[in-house]
RNA sequence: GGGCUCAUAGCUCAGCUGGUAGAGCACACCGCUGAUAACGGUGAGGUCGAUGGUUCAAGUCCAUCUGGGCCCA
């Protein structure tokens, strides 16, 4: 067996396993009509190949199933595909090199719907291989799509529960918009497409009424909304001047007055305050259009000067042009202030009917003739030219314009009815909670309509009564199909999208006219949001509903969702049954580069999913996601997965093919009999006892979403099997093969039951190796076991092999060891060289467990006895002297009598008392003399060869004396050494017999190989250990500084 | 302006209900190795963003501030 693991061919290999066993779907007839455990899958958007973030979620998803499958629960196993919306179309049009909205209607919509259905097909399937890649076992044949005639049904029934209560209603909303494309532009798209560019700035006169020959002087970057002006802002705060030019007096801020310069003398004739200024009503550019004041009579409205704090005074004149129609934050004041609204162009950018000369013509091309015409009016100040960031569309590049169009809303004030639906949700991490919270709290109404082609068609229904204000929501087919009275031979047999849906009339209930369809598709939102009632049945089957709703599980990356797919989700749910729709939300972060960088196609950092399963493997990556923090963005890469699969994998594969290979070789049988527990070693108790701690902590985090959890105590689980209990057991299975040897027995059996549990306990995040393992541990030898590590029952805790005490005891040893090392390390004595003896002044609980282990320490330290002592005292010396300092202050004279007496005193006495600070008393026949702890100087020192470590309980020292006896075997472990490397540079096999001969001028060599042959055969599987003087082929070796030539070959 | 979140070694991050600062990577040296494309040990490297407070004791709790990220306005 290789000693390394073949992620990628062994993937393959059990993927394509199991799909000819069908462990899938034996695993669903296993668990079916047992307890329910339900997950509700986010729709992922069908539009492109999977990436590696995705992944993430999936293995997330993935991982929570299997685990409560192998609880024995039932599952639904529902994918689902994100079908509709313009992201979809966007990608057509690509395809199809359309590049306006009116390009797609000329080619025919019924054309373009069907491409967009096509390329969903398409994608969905490429995303399922590619899951199925990544191991995630779902019902693949039965995945939802947002697109499916119910999905869209539902959602008709949730627009009708809520126009039922009222709350659907039209209302407009200012936008960018791009009138080449015929299209509204999203704010995350608009703040792609700013460029820099250079525009006609204009200066235009207002004349303010009541105030002869005084106007307001105002700039524009854009002349073609001058036609839409409604009101002009100054700031309240600002202090503005009133100048006179030429005979004519000019209010602007007073700190720009010098853009008059240029067109001659003007002098400051007053200041005020730009709160002064407000309410002063002025004549509009455009007065003489018969719009502007029938549109103005209506709202009893005149042009005026209002207060706006955003008003600065870093370029322009310091009072704004407001033109409602025209732009999104004079939409948001004339909203605020209820200003009446012109809304001077169409879809295409284009005048309509009204706008005097301008009428038909292109906003975007018209500026020259404004110009012109203001002129002509006698309002033209001056123009220049001005350079600043204008969006574009970031599709055709064209400028944008700001456009008020209609658009339909759901009046969301019921929110604190979603409130409380998401009180009931434990969310994960719980400030997901917090978040979604404030996002109910700040949100505005739910604008659903979206002037496209590709998605939901919303049912509203609207009077084609030209002053009829009629409209309805229709609830479903059988309503559209009982309230139709034309179109319906267009409509039958297709699903419930444009352009079929768009022929259907029905009856105006008010002025007894037709009402069609309003042309808009809806939000995808609302597609994604309706998936816990119309996949889970609600229309057709309510007892499979209450079966699996709520949902146990959400689980879904967070950024964006609170008010995307969460919000839909608590919305929709709240407003159908006022419940939640799952009772547990994981979120996680998202996926960055190895440097942390946002990993983009530019940059050239995206790894593609494909790629990297190919090249890292499937599991691998699952350990990664697994082991991340969920809430923290995940630094992803190839360096990152060599360290998982050097940490991790190669460890535990090591583990695994070693106890292959010395089972088949010894024909272990797993069958036999088990070894009694109290038959077993210390440290077989002790894995098995750690073994129960994973057991117990694996299940604890999985079942509270908390798979780094598991992944720290599987990593620590499997760094001391392989580095403590395979380590220190190793000889237990070289030992020759014997039925009659139980020790060997057990560590068979021991190893065989960690290996086999292991699976099992990671079979959930890594489906593959896990699998692999345990057809070869577990099915080869008993074809009753389940066919599949995934079909078996998820390990549970068993206290009774649990022991704490041994687990201290361990942890105790493994210090122990790790402070000799560092002894031999000090003092530059290789393990390879035994030594004399391990001195531990331990008692107690401490000195039994040493006890317990001196046979591992003293192999693991290669070192020939442990002696348990009370203290060290029998290896320390003290002296002690007069601090001739402190004392020839106090005593003066008396020093010459101190001194020698000193030296006469019991040095360990009086240093055990200054050590615990006690005072000390000199006697003598001139006197007696009370000395403190200050006065004595203490030097201790360690017999010769004795060196201690007392940094941490208990203290140590270890004798480092090196005799010729230790010498000479310290030579023949390096002989044998040797020996072992050479065997595996030819590449022999573990069980191979050899030959060996040396060489060597050194006499210590010699005596010490001669000294320890038979040692070095047995290690080195050696029949013949030879001396030779002519050897041919060998190798020269150093040994203890000394020369040696070996040679070796198979018998 | 409001909400959430982050700030700990050169880098990436652990540190749960307060009790003497940890891991991995990278670096240096040493050691071990017939389970090892491994591994072990040692070293260097931190006033735990800042300032106050509570406490016998604060990376941890509280307040304020600074800086980064996300959302909303």
């Amino acid at each position: 067996m290789d000693s390394t693991c073949d992620h990628i061919g062994l993937e393959h290999g059990v993927l394509d396993w199991w799909e000819q066993v069908r462990a899938f779907e034996k695993l669903r007839a296993k668990n079916a009509g047992k307890e329910t455990w339900s997950f509700l899958d986010g729709p992922i958007t069908a539009n492109n190949p999977m990436g590696v973030h995705h992944a993430w979620g999936r293995t997330l998803k993935d991982c929570f199933q299997r685990y409560n499958a192998m609880l024995g629960r039932e599952l639904r196993y529902q994918n689902g595909f994100d079908c509709q919306g313009l992201w979809v179309e966007v990608e057509v049009e690509k395809e199809m090199g359309y590049e306006t909205k009116a390009d797609i209607e000329r080619a025919g919509l019924e054309d373009f719907i069907n491409r967009c259905k096509a390329r969903v097909e398409k994608y969905s399937a490429v995303q399922t291989e590619q899951s199925i890649r990544l191991g995630y076992w779902m019902d693949w044949d039965n995945s939802y799509y947002t697109m499916s005639d119910e999905n869209n049904y539902t959602i008709w029934s949730f627009l009708k529960k809520c126009h039922d209560r009222k709350l659907i209603y039209k209302g407009l909303d200012a936008m960018p918009w791009c009138p080449r494309c015929e299209t509204g532009i999203s704010e995350q798209e608009r703040r792609e497409g700013y460029k820099n560019v250079e525009d006609t700035a204009v200066f235009v006169a207002f004349p303010l009424k009541g105030r002869a020959n005084e106007n307001l002087l105002v700039w524009t970057t854009t002349p073609w909304t001058l036609a839409a002006n409604v009101a002009c802002a100054v700031n309240p705060e600002l202090t503005y001047a009133k100048v006179e030019q030429d005979g004519k007096i000019y209010y602007l801020a007073e700190s720009l007055v010098g853009v008059m310069k240029e067109k001659g003398e003007h002098k400051i004739i007053e200041k005020i305050k730009g709160s002064e200024m407000v309410g002063w009503e002025y004549e509009g550019p455009f007065d003489e259009l018969e719009i502007v004041g029938r549109t103005f009579d209506e709202a009893g409205y005149t042009h005026r000067v209002i207060a706006w704090e955003e008003v600065s005074d870093s370029d322009g004149v310091g009072i704004v042009h407001i033109a409602p129609g025209c732009g999104k934050e004079d939409f948001d004041l004339g909203k605020e202030l209820k200003l009446p609204i012109l809304m001077p162009i169409d879809e295409a950018g284009v005048y309509h009917k009204g706008y005097g000369f301008l009428t038909g013509q292109s906003a975007s091309k018209v500026a020259d003739e404004v110009l012109a015409n203001l002129r002509e009016k006698g309002l033209y100040y001056k123009k220049e030219r001005y350079a600043h960031d204008y969006p574009h569309c970031w599709r055709c590049h064209e400028p944008l314009l700001f456009r008020a169009v209609d658009e339909w809303y759901i009046n969301m004030s019921w929110r604190d009815e979603i409130k409380e639906v998401v009180q009931k949700i434990r969310w994960i991490p719980s400030w997901g909670q917090d978040q979604e919270m404030n996002w109910l709290e700040n949100m505005h109404d739910w604008m659903i309509s979206k002037k496209r082609f590709w998605g939901l068609a919303l049912p509203i229904f609207e009077c084609e009564g030209e002053d009829c204000d009629w409209f309805d929501v229709i609830g479903g087919y059988e309503e559209l199909k009982e309230r139709a009275v034309a179109g319906w031979e267009h409509f039958e047999g297709q699903s419930p999208h444009r352009p079929w849906v768009d022929a259907i009339r029905i009856k105006c209930e008010k002025c007894g006219g037709t009402a069609k369809r309003i042309p808009d598709v809806g939000n995808p939102w609302l597609d994604a949001g309706i998936v816990p009632y119309s996949t889970v049945r609600y229309g057709s089957d309510r007892e499979y509903w209450k079966k699996w709703m709520p949902a146990d599980l959400v689980l879904e990356c967070f950024p964006g969702q609170f008010r995307n797919w969460f919000y839909a989700l608590l919305a929709m749910s709240t407003m159908m049954e006022q419940m939640p729709p799952f009772k547990t939300l994981l979120g996680h972060a998202l996926v960055r580069d190895e440097e942390g960088k946002e990993m983009h196609k530019s940059t050239g950092n995206a790894i593609w999913f494909d790629e990297a399963v190919e090249k890292m493997g499937a599991d691998v990556m699952r350990w990664l996601y697994c082991g991340q923090n969920a809430t923290h963005n995940l630094n992803f890469g190839y360096h990152v997965g060599d360290q998982v699969n050097r940490k991790v994998f190669s460890t535990w594969w090591n583990v695994y093919s070693f106890f292959v290979n010395y089972a088949r070789l010894d024909g272990f049988d797993p069958k036999r009999e088990a070894v009694p527990y109290d038959k077993l070693q210390d440290i077989d108790r002790w894995l098995l006892s750690k073994l129960q701690v994973l057991i117990r902590t694996a299940n604890d985090a999985l079942s509270n979403y908390d798979t780094p959890r598991l992944i720290d105590c599987a990593e620590d689980f499997i760094e001391r099997l392989s580095n403590w209990y395979v380590r220190r057991n190793r000889r237990r299975y070289w030992r020759p093969k014997s039925d009659s040897d139980t020790d060997k027995l057990a560590a068979y059996q021991t190893l065989y039951k960690v290996l086999t549990e292991m699976c099992k306990i990671l079979a959930p995040v890594v489906p593959f190796v896990c699998e692999e393992m345990y057809q070869n541990l577990v099915r080869s030898f008993d074809s009753e076991a389940p066919e599949s590590v995934h079909h078996c029952d998820y390990p549970q805790y068993d206290e009774a092999l649990c022991d704490d005490k041994l687990a201290e005891q361990m942890d105790l040893v493994a210090d122990v060891v790790s402070r000799v090392l560092s002894i031999r390390e000090t003092k530059q004595l290789r393990v390879r060289q035994p030594l004399k003896r391990l001195i531990v002044a331990a008692k107690g609980e401490q000195a039994e467990a040493l006890g317990k282990f001196e046979a591992h320490i003293l192999d693991e330290l290669n070192i020939k006895a442990l002696e348990m002592a009370e203290n060290l005292d029998a290896y320390v010396s003290y002296s002690v002297q007069c601090n001739n300092k402190t004392m020839g202050k106090k005593f003066g004279k008396d020093m010459q009598v101190l001194r020698p007496l000193m030296e006469k005193q019991n040095a360990g006495a009086i240093a055990s008392a200054v050590n615990a600070g006690k005072n000390v008393t000199l006697e003598a026949d001139e006197g007696s003399w009370e000395l403190e702890p200050e006065d004595v100087v203490v030097e201790t020192s360690f017999a010769e060869n004795i060196v201690v470590s007392e940094t941490d309980e208990p203290v140590l020292a270890v004798d480092i004396e090196i005799t010729e006896e230790l010498k000479r075997e310290g030579l023949a472990r390096d002989v044998v050494r040797h020996i072992q490397q050479l065997r595996k540079d030819s590449g022999l096999e573990i069980q191979d017999r050899i030959a060996v001969c040396y060489n060597s001028e050194d006499a210590t060599v010699r005596a010490a190989i001669a000294e320890h042959d038979g040692y070095i055969c047995r290690e080195t599987l050696c029949d013949k250990l030879d001396h030779s003087d002519s050897m041919i082929e060998s190798k020269e070796i150093k040994i203890g500084g000394a020369q040696m030539n070996l040679s070796l070959s198979k018998v």
